[in-house]
DNA sequence: AAAGTCGGCAAACGGTTGTTTACTGAATGA
DNA sequence: TCATTCAGTAAACAACCGTTTGCCGACTTT
């Protein structure tokens, strides 16, 4: 244990980990205005003073939280959009992913849909400019598909988010429902995406 | 000023009223996790142990501003729900509306889209409660047009769900954007709704 | 006019907070 | 091996916090 550099490094990223696990723990049950540096350091084992080593302060660790918790969400993005069959199945497998990545990443989901609207600007900002890539992601995604063909762009991006923000309503739904509530908040999910895309299906024929 | 019965109970509606004023000025910026007794009540310009005549914590004074905004966001559904015209004279209609309310109620609209994920239980369930109401509300007024005729009632239901839902996502979109990114929003909510309107539209012909 | 009600206040309670300070000791590089 | 770096610490700081207490004085009732 010695003379071999890196030790220290991995010590300390160590202590990072235990700050970000131990806040991400503290904001299941609560706000990120409702937790303090004292509560995260004692969370963690670590001083109080010892947080000063890691990050500014808790908006700065927040905005971490908020890249490792879309990361994971953007995963599952890309495995949606990987997806190939007809659409009724693609609409089951969707909602069942979303459904996975919530009962999986239920900490990171609760953070985000509370964060969202939250009364921190940095934070904010920040899940809305991943929000965005997450929509152009998608509007890519849908331009490929054949059924996009004839598609004016600006309606391909205008589908995307509202594909984005109906998972992420449908997230939260998840989320609050639990476990009992599960199979609801799917089936609603699964109706509504069919209706959207009946209306895809018929957009060009029409206005 | 005296004998007369009222002058008492009229003069604690105003202290009341200071109060929740004070406390809603406060939440244009921060979580209801993140303010105080004290705080509202130098707000409100009362002494801290006032507070304790009207509210017995914070979370109750928070039940009260719930119900306040979904008031008038009650009232502008029905208002939306009592339009008529063309399918698209109702869109455009129905997104003045929404942002015509943002416009007029931002600070009770940012209160709902914070705190309806947020960290108090009692609150998010107060928001949640009222939802539901709003798209019982929907749902009846849906039921009612001549377009639903022959729709079976759940399929009625998960429709105002996502007609309530998209209003939300609009109003907040409204709030974060500002008076200059208006346009955009209420572009893209437009083009959503008649996207939504064509697959309701075409809901019953295909399987 | 006297008695009662009660909203608001000042003061005090123990407790918490964020942040800085000077320090220690192990990992590091020469 | 010896000097340096630096993550983590204990202690102290002033500033708050929520809540309770006892009291006052204006309204209200009798």
């Amino acid at each position: 244990m010695s003379h071999t550099p890196g030790v220290r490094q991995a010590q300390k990223q160590q202590s990072r980990r235990a700050l970000l696990d131990g806040a991400l723990g503290l904001l299941e049950h609560q706000n990120l205005s409702g937790i303090g540096v004292r509560e995260v350091t004692r969370e963690a084992g670590l001083s109080p003073a010892g947080f000063y080593r890691h990050f500014r302060d808790l908006s700065e660790l927040a905005v971490v939280l908020v890249e490792e918790s879309l990361a994971s969400l953007h995963g599952m993005i890309r495995r949606v959009l990987a997806e190939s069959g007809d659409s009724e199945q693609l609409i089951d497998r969707t909602v069942d992913l979303i459904a996975d990545h919530v009962r999986e990443h239920r900490a990171h989901v609760r953070f985000l849909a509370r964060e969202r609207h939250g009364g921190v600007r940095a934070v904010r900002e920040a899940i809305a400019a991943e929000f965005e890539r997450f929509a152009e992601e998608v509007a890519a995604g849908l331009g490929a598909q054949p059924a996009s063909e004839g598609w004016p762009a600006a309606d391909v991006r205008m589908l995307a988010e509202l594909y984005v923000e109906h998972m992420v309503a449908t997230a939260a739904a998840f989320l609050e429902a639990g476990p009992a509530g599960e199979g609801r908040i799917a089936r609603t999910a699964r109706t509504q995406l069919r209706l959207i895309t009946t209306g895809r299906r018929h957009w060009l024929d029409e206005g």
